[in-house]
RNA sequence: GCGAGAGUGGCGAAAUGGGUAGACGCACUGGACUUAGGAUCCAGCUCUGGCAACAGAAUGGGAGUUCGACUCUCCCCUCUCGCACCA
């Protein structure tokens, strides 16, 4: 053992060792339970941040105990190599992506190893290799032939600047998800994903993912949007053969309805503009809207506008004239993209009949109550009895939904249905640094799929990214010109779009379980035996992209017949962001954290004037407030990195980082050290103890505290995942153990109660800090790494005190206590407490009414 | 607006099948050892009053249930996150 704690020197020592033993290389073994944990991968920016560190720090330790729980354990880890960053940074570098991508891979892989996390290294992958995405491919063509993937000419949110289509997950509040950049509407042919045949199934299983977060759940399901409702036909007046459409999840306000609003994109819209006055001013309005910025702000301001298309529906059930209105408030996508409007009873219509003067009806009132159309300040959206509702009149609201649907039924003009906010996901990118689409577009045979002996269709290296980052894929003949597979013409085309990034994460976590097997996506058998996830660790930022596509994936796998199960994740645990306080100089700015000089009060260490400590922030480049991981590794090593990552905070919560809590951390590593160090020589020969048989005083308790210990620090990981509480348990031990004096000769039970407490502590943290309890227990003697010895388990019986103390009550507040010995009878404890001298002096002369007495715990005494 | 979650010392946090509020750590204060200490060790550390013993108050605010509430119920406030013209 080294004299000093060297976390550098003991920490290439053992990486070294770990690796030359190939420990953490697993296989399928069917007589041992397995346990997959896996963390989401990263994408290959070229260095690791703390928040990879926190999630990847909290798998390890679960992968670490789990392992010494006698599990089979898996613990992969990969690239998301494919997307949009590495083209960017060959733009600005001059490089090619895939250059870029390979260099980063090799920096933060090296960064990982660092951090000494337990990955079966043999398993890595990168999404961006042919012999990943060629089973990507091969299942986008079963995908096809199954209708599942399938292609249509649609609006979709294109961004300029990236020069891309965004999926409606990337577009978060009408701004790109990478850029920031508002997205606007463009009308394009795209692969799309038909997720939306697996909506309500994906809501249903939400219910029973139990070992999910709530939080997630309930996104998932807002996300998919279920509504209930009914879709009505109204007929066009004057035109026989026209009718719109509408989804409403209140049909029992269908007599209400007095016009229609449909959206600027909706395909009626110029058909019933056409040769009426109104043309021009309806294609000049659906021009203006199409260039709207769609964010959230700017929608919140825009007013309800629209323009009348010079066209009139009939409303089925009472026959009345309702002027159709093109409107900016009804989206395309949602729905049938026509809205039926009932502006008594919706304040949108509400408002916008107001402005256009448009007819207010109402056929809902509240029970004690008349309402006056013409003196409505609001829609009334509450429950309540039909009026002017013909043969529903005096019907309850709630009962008419269920009975004008029946009705519409019945005359053949409508049917209840269901709509879902969640769309199909479009694929389509128009980008290089992506998995090629398998498809080929013949003049004569139309859009062809690439035979399977084909696969892959790898993307050509040699090209270079035009201007803007635009894909070369379309102008490289090389690639783009081919041969129709299925009638020979040689001036075919291929399809030069690729695939979005997400497509490459919803299968990765099957891929590990057979990373190089070369017959189809996966080995059926690893799959059979490793799949599903136990336990799926990342950012809640991924609660509903990744996640959901992954839950889609699967269902699609499982509908082929490649999988047998429905569900990839059994666990999920979304651990918190890892944050920082802003620090602002009034002179320069936000100050970077070494900027800053500690006196009296912190000041800027360019200016020396005082600076102002902001908020506890998302560590982030912009906010100058990041902590880079490697610097903490020079300076503490991975142990107190890590050992920090799960101290600060329990995983599911942000946590904030702290330099001084770093210290501490390390300072009680070293605690730990050198205890051991002193220890260690003074109890050679120490053997283990059945019971606490010829200990007494410290040493007693030493005993039994190291029992309550294991028992605290398996609960805390197994069950909860509370490391922080943990460690402090741990840090507990080690505070009786260091209360012991050393002065004195031990006796034998003594030595062994001392080592056994410090052979569990090393046990009990080994998982968290892996290179310090291996440099320690080979020190003990021990000649296999730690990972490899059982976890500790702890006896009940041991764990229990000789006495409690027990506190005395009056009227339920602390007035003294006592010890007596472990559980000492009821009618005792009731004794001793009533003649507690201050207890009397309590009670004085007032009569005890009552006295509850708890075992062990507490006596209250009622007067 | 809708949905979800959270409010506990100077700080990060513990404790919820109701039972000693603040474990553990950081910071801070005092002391010891020291040429020195930003190392280490010991002690103190919720607030108010008090030299102290002790007393009182306190888990966002207010009610309630209970012998007893951070924990359960209701109302309110604040913050964070997600969705948001969804018909």
């Amino acid at each position: 053992m080294e004299s000093r704690y060297q976390p550098k020197v003991i920490e290439a020592k053992w990486q070294n060792q770990w690796e030359t033993d190939h420990l953490f290389k697993v296989e399928e073994r069917p007589d041992q339970e397995k346990y997959y944990l896996l963390e989401m991968f990263p994408y290959p920016s070229g260095k690791i941040h703390m928040g990879h560190v926190r999630n990847y720090t909290i798998g390890d330790v679960v992968a670490r105990y789990k392992r010494m729980r006698g599990f089979n354990v898996l613990h992969p880890m990969g690239w998301d190599a494919f997307g949009m960053p590495a083209e960017n940074a060959a733009i600005k570098n001059n490089t090619h992506p895939a250059k870029w991508t390979y260099e980063n891979i090799a920096a933060m892989r090296e960064q990982l190893k660092r951090m000494g996390f337990s990955y079966d290294w043999d398993r890595e992958i990168a999404t961006c290799k042919p012999e990943y995405y060629r089973w990507e491919q091969w299942l986008f063509l079963q995908m096809a032939r199954n209708g599942m993937a399938y292609r249509k000419e649609s609006y979709v949110n294109w961004c300029d600047p990236c020069q891309t289509v965004l999926a409606n997950e990337q577009v978060e509040a009408g701004l790109c998800w990478r850029c920031g950049k508002p997205v606007r509407q463009k009308k394009l042919w795209q692969w799309f994903f038909k997720i939306t045949d697996f909506a309500e199934d994906l809501l249903v299983h939400c219910d029973l993912l139990p070992g999910w977060p709530d939080k997630v759940t309930t996104m998932q399901r807002n996300w998919i949007g279920k509504s209930q409702g009914a879709e009505i036909r109204f007929p066009v007046e004057g035109k026989d053969n026209l009718s719109i459409s509408v989804f409403t999840t209140r049909p029992d306000t269908l007599f209400g309805a007095t016009f229609m609003c449909l959206a600027p994109e909706h395909p009626l819209v110029p058909a019933l503009s056409a040769e009426t006055e109104h043309a021009a001013d309806v294609a000049a309005f659906v021009d203006r809207i199409a260039l709207q910025d769609r964010s959230a702000k700017a929608v919140e301001n825009y007013e309800k506008e629209g323009v009348f298309t010079g066209a009139y529906c009939i409303n089925p059930v009472n026959g009345r004239r309702m002027p159709v209105y093109t409107a900016n408030f009804a989206l395309m996508e949602y729905g049938t993209g026509a809205v039926m409007s009932v502006p008594a009873h919706d304040q949108r219509d509400f408002d916008f009949a107001w402005k256009y003067d448009l007819p207010v009806v109402v056929v809902v009132t509240p029970p004690a109550e008349i309402l006056d159309s013409a003196t409505m300040e609001e829609a009334y959206t509450d429950d309540g009895i039909l009026v002017n509702s013909g043969d529903f009149d005096g019907m309850k609201n709630r009962e008419a939904m269920g009975a004008i649907t029946d009705f519409l039924e019945k005359k053949g003009i409508g049917k209840k249905t269901v709509s879902f906010r969640l769309r199909d996901w479009g694929i389509s990118r128009q980008r290089y640094w992506g998995a090629p689409i398998p498809m080929i577009h013949c003049p004569d045979c139309g859009v062809v799929p690439v035979p399977e002996a084909d696969l892959p269709i790898v993307l050509p290296e040699d090209a270079d990214l035009l201007d803007g980052g635009r894909s070369p894929l379309p102008v490289l003949e090389a690639f783009a010109k081919t041969r129709c597979p299925s009638c020979g013409r040689e001036d075919a085309r291929r399809e030069t779009d690729t695939m979005d990034t997400f497509v490459e994460s919803s299968w990765y976590f099957e891929r590990y379980c057979s990373p190089h097997w070369d017959k189809g996506m996966f080995d059926p058998s690893a799959v059979d035996y490793w799949m599903p996830v136990d336990q799926y660790i990342g950012g809640v930022e991924h609660a509903i992209l990744h996640l959901l596509y992954s839950r889609y994936f699967t269902r699609v796998l499982e509908t082929l017949g490649l999988v047998k199960f429905k569900e990839p994740f059994t666990r999920l645990l979304t651990q918190g962001m890892v944050c920082k306080e802003t620090i602002t100089c009034p002179e320069h700015g936000l100050l970077f954290p070494d900027q800053v000089a500690y006196h009296e009060t912190p000041v800027c260490s360019l200016c020396a004037q005082p600076v102002t400590v902001g908020r506890v922030e998302k560590m982030s480049k912009s906010k100058n407030n990041v902590i880079d991981p490697n610097v903490l590794l020079d300076q503490y090593g991975a142990d107190t990195t890590r050992l920090f990552c799960l101290f600060a905070a329990p995983p599911e919560r942000d946590l904030e980082w702290n330099d001084q809590g770093v210290d501490g951390c390390y300072r009680f590593l070293q605690r730990v050290w050198r205890l051991a160090e002193k220890w260690l020589p003074r109890i050679t020969g120490w053997a283990p103890l059945t019971d606490s048989t010829g200990l007494g005083g410290p040493f007693k308790e030493l005993y039994r505290k190291t029992h309550e210990t294991i028992k605290r620090v398996t609960q805390d990981i197994d069950e909860r995942f509370h490391f922080n509480t943990a460690i402090s348990a741990v840090m507990e031990l080690i505070n009786v153990l260091s209360a012991i004096d050393d002065a004195a000769e031990l006796k034998n039970p003594e030595k062994s109660a001392v080592g056994f407490s410090l052979e569990t502590t090393t046990l009990l943290l080994s998982p968290i800090v892996p290179h310090f309890c291996d440099e320690l227990w080979e020190t003990m003697g021990h000649q296999q790494s730690i990972l490899c010895s059982p976890w500790p388990t702890h006896t009940e019986s041991a764990t229990v005190r000789d006495e409690m103390e027990v506190v005395i009550q009056v009227n339920g507040k602390l007035r003294s206590r006592f010890s007596a010995p472990t559980d000492t009878d009821e009618e005792t404890l009731k004794k001793t407490a009533l003649s507690d001298e201050r207890i009397i002096g309590f009670i004085a002369d007032q009569p005890v009414r009552k006295v509850i007495v708890v075992k062990n715990k507490l006596v209250n005494i009622v007067v």
